[in-house]
DNA sequence: CTGCATCCCGGCAGATACTG
DNA sequence: CAGTATCTGCCGGGATGCAG
């Protein structure tokens, strides 16, 4: 989180930017996406196959696949092997990092669950409002 | 996150779905857009006004602020108090369940800011690489 | 089996002008 | 001051067809 203290500012609030060198963006920009934390928590049970995730990720498509593995393997959250056989085989598998990564969001999975019914109490009381 | 155990599978290898009763979605897909956690931590710090929060937050439009704040009042993490003055005041502070959901986000900050210069490097092994 | 290439459409978000 | 309204361009992502 890229910050400055104004000075001068009584207050002394902090001043925040979304640049593509903030750290906190870059994490939550990729795991913010419509596939990657279902992908990353599908692969912490052990590597698996293209369509072995696919079928395991329910809705997602081909296309949403690759691309979001590609990310993932960007990012350094996962491992991609090939298997030169014929029809060829590859798996995919988390890195350290992104193993390492799992931990701070089963934080957020867990707070998730726990916070999930007052959210849609919140959402309902909102919605009735106008 | 909710996951079913296909029975009859060795494996026995969760499957995943992306419904809208998803609790870590839920989370995640409000969370992952471009300017709620910068909003988030912006407000930690206290109540502030909607043109204070403007300047904080660098390069938000003002469509943005106001839809962006509309969907964490909705989700219930921020209060939004509107003084009868003139001109009008409008003021934004973090709900309980704001700053209970900014616990499990700052250990996501802290993994971020750490392994921060991993991501970069893996990134530009990657497009080396092609 | 594991993708890539292409077409295409709906919705997100910036810019701008206006209002209580 | 704190928004709403409208217009518009862009691109995320589905569907489909092809390839190594």
């Amino acid at each position: 989180m890229k910050t400055k203290v104004q000075s001068g500012d009584k207050s002394e609030k902090r001043v925040f930017h979304n640049t593509d060198d903030c750290p906190i963006r870059n994490v939550v920009t990729q795991i913010g996406d419509k596939w990657s934390v279902l992908l990353l928590f599908a692969l912490v049970e052990g590597p698996d196959r293209f369509n072995a995730l696919k079928a395991r990720v329910v809705g997602i498509s081909q296309r949403m696949l690759t691309q979001t593995l590609r990310d993932l393997e960007r990012e350094g959250y996962v491992n991609r092997t090939v298997y030169p056989e014929v029809p060829v085989k590859v798996e995919y598998e988390l890195t350290a990092l992104g193993r390492n990564l799992v931990q701070p969001l089963y934080q957020l999975v867990s707070w998730a669950e726990t916070h999930h019914d007052e959210i849609k109490q919140s959402r309902i009381e909102y919605d009735n409002r106008g």
